[in-house]
DNA sequence: GCATATTTGTCCGTATGTATA
DNA sequence: CTATACATACGGACAAATATG
């Protein structure tokens, strides 16, 4: 990693970058750390990185505290930045947080007199998903499943929710490089938010609901089955 | 401010404090800013803040990063750093994502066959009301409230959500900030605390949630009517 | 509109404290 | 216990942007 990583950042210092060097760094580092270029568990020593950025460490450390903020990073006093490990308990507690706040967002669709909702976001997700998955991106599937349920809490329109929800996602990504196999993790949802975006069209919204608890159930349920697997 | 919070400060650094001088410095903005003594809109220069606490603009800016997470503070390019200024929006979204999820936390109390349910937070909450009210401090009630409310989303057993929570009763401080009248806001609410309490207590989940929806959005549409008060 | 002073953005070097081999 | 490596915190420097007269 080292000239690539540092045109990048050049190339966007060139333009009227309305983004601060920070944000840049920590652009790049959240990308590798989401696609598995840094595993869990490793450490982000200041100064290598630092170097290989070109960057001092002060803006470093300011990359790191926006990842640290995000969950993405932790941060152990006087020992340095590692990539976080999420913990089987953190694992449980991620998808308490989406059970609680996806559910809750398709619930209040039903009560009051509302407007339609907008599914967009819903609808292009899966077709991304649908394509990914014709074309054997199943890494990009994964992403397209999120966008799905990102969508899905933008139902309750709360800029707040959504970036909760961002946050959660990004961590779950952290979770998902111990499945070893893709495929057979994504693609089976992949129907299943067809359907639940087919029951909510049909403004079923308390079915979507069921729908979306029984989902969720079985993917943290999957997910704590390998932790346990590996632990073993 | 200069004398006593130095010492307020170097307390910490004797014994084995394991925060780092930052966090420590963000305890006090934070606390400034939640009782007022920080005004919305107002500017804190670094230089000005960095004398007084004693500290080196760099450690001070870590400090500012971290309210800014917490969107206590928010960050002009090159202009500074502003004590957040919440919009009726911010208002708005605020009471909607309580409203999803303290309204969450209660309906998945019903569900499941889940153990009965710790409610001692809520409980000393209410206790601590009821002595700040009847010694007519106001804003203390205010902070009880909140800790009334936290308790409550505690009950879905969430760190996640709990974290969550904690950072928007926080923005929430800013808002009650427009209230010229401490105790004609939060006095009316103690009882109907007392009361979402002991319906919860009683086993009936569902009639605790709508209480509460009405509660949270008469708060609400206080608050909004202040706002648009002030504005004219 | 312009020139000036002030403040922030970014970075460096160093001294001190802390953890680990 | 010592040595090494690293993070913490400070102070200073200079460029860039902003505010002020």
């Amino acid at each position: 990693m080292s000239d690539n990583v540092l045109e990048e950042l050049s190339e966007d210092r060139g333009r009227l970058g309305r983004t601060s060097t920070a944000e840049r760094v920590a652009v790049i580092l959240r990308t590798r750390i989401i696609e598995g270029g840094f595993r869990p568990g490793m450490r982000l020593a200041e100064e290598e990185i630092g170097n290989a950025l070109g960057i001092s460490r002060n803006t470093l450390r300011e990359a790191f505290r926006l990842l640290t903020h995000e969950r993405l990073l932790v941060h152990e006093l006087n020992r340095g930045m590692f990539v976080r490990k999420l913990t089987v308990e953190d694992l449980e507690d991620l998808y308490r947080v989406r059970r609680l706040v996806e559910c809750a967002a398709l619930r209040q669709l039903a009560a009051p007199p509302c407007p339609p909702p907008d599914m967009t976001a819903m609808e292009t997700a899966v077709a991304a998903g649908r394509r990914a998955a014709a074309e054997q991106r199943w890494r990009d599937l994964g992403t397209a499943n999120m966008h799905f349920h990102q969508g899905l809490v933008e139902l309750a329109g709360s800029p707040r929710t959504d970036e909760m929800m961002r946050g959660v996602l990004a961590e779950l990504r952290l979770v998902f490089h111990v499945m070893e196999n893709p495929r057979r993790f994504h693609e089976p949802y992949l129907p299943r938010n067809e359907q639940i975006l087919r029951t909510l069209q049909r403004g079923d919204a308390p079915g979507a609901e069921r729908l979306l608890a029984v989902y969720l159930d079985d993917s943290r349920h999957q997910l704590a089955e390998e932790y346990a697997r590996q632990l073993r």
